[in-house]
DNA sequence: TCTGGGGTCCTAGGACCC
DNA sequence: TCTGGGGTCCTAGGACCC
């Protein structure tokens, strides 16, 4: 069996952990820039603001109705979400962490263990422990586990938050129950060619014929009906290193010089570079995009991007930000309005492999200065030390007024108990 | 004025090989 | 009039996920 679990409305819920008082109360996170909602707690859903709702519209309605608005906080999120895993991680040696607020389990071996039960204990180990709520599905597939996670989220009462799929009844209900367009791995593309042909639900898609889906579709889509069919397929993936590392961001306002937008190019590099560290990966290729304001149709609209392959495998900051720089030389463009820009790294090799370039070489002395700086970034804070091209007087980086403290990480940010 | 960010996988088609 | 067959590799674009 797999089970899947889920936090409920993540990153809300890691804002209300340090917020009590705004438990039964509706809150929205938004995303960079302050621009839209990318979570909302239960109360913030029924006042019928939806996903994606862009901030300054519903200004009003956050207003009238008392909702607690939150910049999102990357920093904290990910640091409660490490708390969740960890907790998850006690109740299986197998474990997949497939996003910042789900894990799958694989539960071999639990024939006699009360799978309900093991959920629920779960669930408060996980509230006690981080004060996120969590939903539990268990099946015997992942596609299943996932449709048995929805249906104990959509009824937390009746299912206590755990909901188990374990005999052929109850996966021909719960696949009956599932709308086509809401099956793990169905988007609306694929959704509007099944409802074509009058597919409306899980059940229906789970009985299609085989040859059918694969012509018509994909083996993507193939190897997901067999798993809702109940014959596993789909298997835990193991952590992989990245294979494209990309670093975007929307400006707050519009740019028009190329000095600005070097700026921010080479920030851009520089964060992918300490990416690729992490991970010990060099890269031997970077792409370079800048996109112009879509939103002013009055406006004359510009968007460009390029792919560079570098001469040697790179990971030093200095070096990508160089390459990017160049890059961006060759497709900025006066006289628009810039409002987007990224830098995106790909076609890895492992830095600890020796090249075979005999003409160009990465510039020995970076590695053990990169080793220094991003020494002194994680004692003193991200950021401490940049290199000349970054704008060394920008502090902020972006539009984030309803910013919450950094409760989990950061030392001046700890809640104070008075007893 | 104001509209997020970061990933993966698959397929079709072109270039190239014998 | 008539123009093979079978591969591999790479890339761009599209689909999906959170």
């Amino acid at each position: 069996m797999f089970a899947l679990i889920d936090c409920n409305n993540f990153y809300a819920s890691c804002q209300r952990v340090f917020r009590p008082d705004l438990n039964g109360k509706p809150i929205v996170v938004l995303s960079n820039n302050d621009g839209c909602v990318i979570a909302r707690s239960n109360e913030a859903k029924e006042l019928g603001i939806p996903m994606g709702a862009i901030a300054h519209q519903f200004e009003k309605i956050f207003e009238e109705k008392n909702v607690h608005v939150f910049s999102a906080n990357f920093a904290l999120y990910g640091d409660m979400s490490q708390r969740v895993m960890e907790i998850l991680s006690e109740y299986s040696p197998e474990m997949e962490i497939y996003s910042i607020d789900e894990a799958f389990l694989k539960l071999d071996g639990y024939e006699n263990i009360d799978l309900q039960k093991m959920g629920e204990e779960m669930q408060k180990k996980v509230t006690k422990g981080t004060g996120i709520p969590i939903s539990v599905g268990i099946a015997p597939t992942k596609a299943l586990a996932k449709v048995a996670n929805r249906i104990a989220k959509k009824y937390p009462q009746k299912t206590k938050s755990v909901y188990i799929i374990d005999s052929e009844k109850a996966r021909i209900k719960a696949l009956k129950w599932l709308k086509v367009e809401d099956i793990w791995g169905i988007g609306r593309q694929i959704a509007k060619k099944l409802q074509s042909i009058e597919i409306k639900n899980a059940y229906e898609f789970s009985e299609l014929n085989d040859n059918w889906v694969g012509k018509n579709l994909s083996v993507v889509e193939l190897r997901l009906k067999h798993d809702l069919q109940g014959i596993p397929t789909l298997d835990l993936e193991e952590a992989q290193p990245k294979k494209n590392i990309a670093t975007t961001r929307s400006f707050e306002t519009n740019y028009t010089e190329l000095k600005q937008l070097e700026e921010r190019i080479s920030t851009f590099a520089v964060i992918c570079a300490e990416k690729l560290r992490k991970q010990k990966s060099c890269c031997n290729s970077l792409m370079v995009f800048i996109i112009s304001n879509r939103f002013r149709k009055d406006l004359p609209q510009y968007s460009r991007n390029i792919v560079i392959k570098l001469p040697y495998p790179v990971n030093s900051s200095i070096e990508l930000s160089k390459f990017a720089i160049l890059a961006l030389s060759k497709i900025f463009k006066p006289g628009y309005f810039y409002k987007k820009a990224g830098v995106i790294v790909q076609d890895f090799t492992d830095e600890n492999i020796s090249q075979l370039t005999i003409f160009e070489k990465s510039d020995e002395r970076h590695a053990p200065l990169m080793a220094a700086i991003d020494k002194i970034n994680a004692t003193f804070g991200q950021q401490k030390i940049k290199i000349a091209t970054q704008d060394t007087k920008r502090v902020w980086k972006m539009k984030q007024e309803k910013l919450s403290p950094n409760y989990t990480t950061k030392l001046s940010d700890i809640i104070t108990i008075n007893l």
